[in-house]
DNA sequence: CGTCGGGTTGAGTCCATTCAACTTCGGTGG
DNA sequence: CCACCGAAGTTGAATGGACTCAACCCGACG
């Protein structure tokens, strides 16, 4: 059932059988939320921290005019609130794409594990740390990136990521965004959005229909995104 | 001497006298880097931490078409690239802004510290997910805020984090980038960075003038930035 | 059959970019 | 001492990208 959580980190180094017990052991019994649910609320004091297992969140902020900016789109096996254990404040609200199951992990069996567990320790704080890779790779994307670029590049990372965890068929992937959250990760209008997608699809680097993206030319798209996957550490070495 | 990365953690919580002999023993003999200079180097396998201690750097990616982009500024008391203790390969270089010092921390004697000092461990965990929380945020301004906007939240940010630190006078603090620089912090080309700065100063919020910033009218800038500090996590409670 | 949400397209406006010129200022060398 | 130079900042004009507003299409669904 943690499944995907072990998949996502032994990308990055093996887990031993004992640290898969003390993670099991760690978390509770879950629960499902419907598309639009917040599985976290922005601006709360969780005293447990979130596993995605099942569905497609977002992190988001809004803004006071009602903008809305995604920071992060989480899949299955990411611990979407892992920071909330130390950083105790939720500042972002997390919400559900598509619909999601999710499990519990109480802050105070996350404080043993860094008690007890020193490796272990490390490769949740490594699972945040890679969060923050990405974040890094966004901000360049919406900075200095073309648009149809920025694009081309989040289908690059959401590719790679979905992988991990068995969610790509072939070439293609589920992907339950409208246009309009679309939008909001890159930071464009729905109208513009439309366009750029558009234009990708000209080129015929990707087909997206029915909510599931095909990349038909993975080289031109890499080409296109300059996408260098070192950022998200997938390679399995000791931590 | 190792004041400032201390003020910064006692922001979160309280470090004991024992820690701070830790951390102390950690951190090895530094060195000085000239303006211009690569604190690390993009691709990097480093095998110890660098703690800034004088000086401002930043984290930056560049493109193939020589584009580039900050994706953080780093003040006195950042470990510029804790990350990499467990990234292990720096996606990213970082670079000096202004001279520079700094201390090493060998990431064997980090890794000691995880095996034995679950606390410090959570703090110095914490700080990298301060770093996170301040990557959303620039995410945030870069896709929904307006640039005037986007730029008076940096102002905010830089200030409050440099006042931690004691580097602001008054309402006052060194900021030792050029237009262009700041141009590469926001997304922008030089020519409109200008006008945005221009903007700002003609709105009366603050001063620019020889590498120092003046904020005149704190309330204004807040407004305009719709600034909100509790993604810092300045408030000292147990983490 | 009508409605509704999501996608697509057109037209006009505004914002950010590029290219280019010009200023200011500190430093350096004749 | 001043003439020159280069780096940084500022301004203007023209281009193109992204925005808004609006209309229209279409498939799902009551």
């Amino acid at each position: 059932m943690l499944e995907s959580l072990f998949l996502q980190l032994e990308q990055h180094d093996c887990l031993s059988e004992a640290e898969k017990v003390i993670l099991t052991d760690a978390v509770s019994a879950g629960r499902s939320f419907a598309v639009g649910q917040d599985l976290v609320a922005a601006g709360s004091r969780p005293t447990y921290s979130t596993l995605l297992v099942e569905g497609l969140a977002a992190r988001y902020k809004v803004l006071e005019d009602g903008g809305r900016q995604f920071t992060a789109l989480q899949v299955p096996g990411d611990f979407v609130d892992l920071h909330a254990f130390l950083l105790k404040t939720m500042d972002h609200g997390i919400t559900a794409l598509s619909p999601c199951r999710v499990f519990f992990a109480e802050h105070s069996r996350l404080r043993t594990i860094t008690e007890n567990a020193p490796h272990l320790t490390r490769m949740l704080w490594l699972d945040t740390l890679v969060d923050g890779a990405i974040h890094r790779e966004w901000i360049v994307a919406m900075g200095r990136r073309s648009k149809t670029s920025h694009l081309a590049h989040l289908v690059c990372e959401l590719f790679v990521r979905l992988r991990v965890v068995n969610l790509t068929k072939n070439m293609s992937f589920h992907l339950p965004l409208s246009q309009a959250e679309m939008a909001d990760v890159l930071g464009l209008s729905v109208v513009h959005m439309n366009r750029v997608i558009a234009a990708l699809r000209r080129a015929g680097v990707f087909t997206w229909v029915n909510h599931t993206v095909t990349i038909s030319d993975w080289e031109q798209l890499v080409e296109i995104a300059e996408f260098d996957p070192t950022y998200l550490s997938m390679n399995r070495e000791p931590r």
